[in-house]
DNA sequence: TCGACGATTGCC
DNA sequence: GCAATCGTCGAG
């Protein structure tokens, strides 16, 4: 069952955490199917979060934090990689949930790369998508154990908002 | 228009 | 340890 928009339409810290042990979904231009079961995931929350691009403000790339839960914000990193974010919270709100890793791949930038992802799924809904979404994991019964830690590769932050733990990982 | 830089990765 | 590689943004 696919994700539904109240599951995106809660605070980033909420349901970031929850995201783990959830299945996402790409459907290639030829029908194939990749499913990935997400293990690590951090929160982006606000203006006022340093560690968020949306702390420089509403811009064209920023523009998808802004929007409703349950959109795409990609973009892309190093000039090579598209890291991949849902969108939560309400409009006006920029919140978003970066996928950093899979059980069956590590890292953001390989989920990205495996998902064969672009600038044309920036601001896609993933509601309404044929192409990439999240869906509930049928066989995880009781909620997954969950560990936290600071937030990767944003010292530029400072202190206050590089050391929150907002980075939310589980074995499975 | 120009230059710096980044929520990364992989190779030296 | 560091190069690859490019869209975005602020400075000029």
């Amino acid at each position: 069952m696919r994700l539904p928009r109240n599951f995106f339409s809660r605070d980033v810290l909420e349901a970031a955490p929850d995201l783990l042990g959830k299945i996402l979904v790409r459907r290639f231009d030829n029908g194939e199917l990749l499913r990935l079961t997400i293990n690590e995931v951090e929160a982006y929350r606000g203006e006022e979060d340093l560690g968020c691009h949306a702390s420089k403000g509403r811009t064209k790339r920023t523009d998808a934090m802004y929007q409703r839960g349950g959109l795409l914000y990609v973009y892309l990193i190093y000039g090579m990689y598209w890291l991949l974010n849902f969108t939560t919270g309400q409009e006006g709100a920029p919140q978003a949930v970066l996928i950093r890793g899979s059980l069956e791949i590590k890292g953001p930038g390989r989920i990205g790369r495996a998902l064969r992802l672009d600038k044309s799924f920036y601001r896609e809904d993933s509601i309404t998508s044929e192409r990439l979404w999240i869906e509930k994991n049928e066989n995880l019964s009781e909620k997954p154990e969950i560990i936290t830690s600071p937030r990767i590769g944003i010292d530029y932050a400072g202190e206050h908002w590089a050391g929150k733990h907002w980075r939310f990982v589980t074995q499975l």
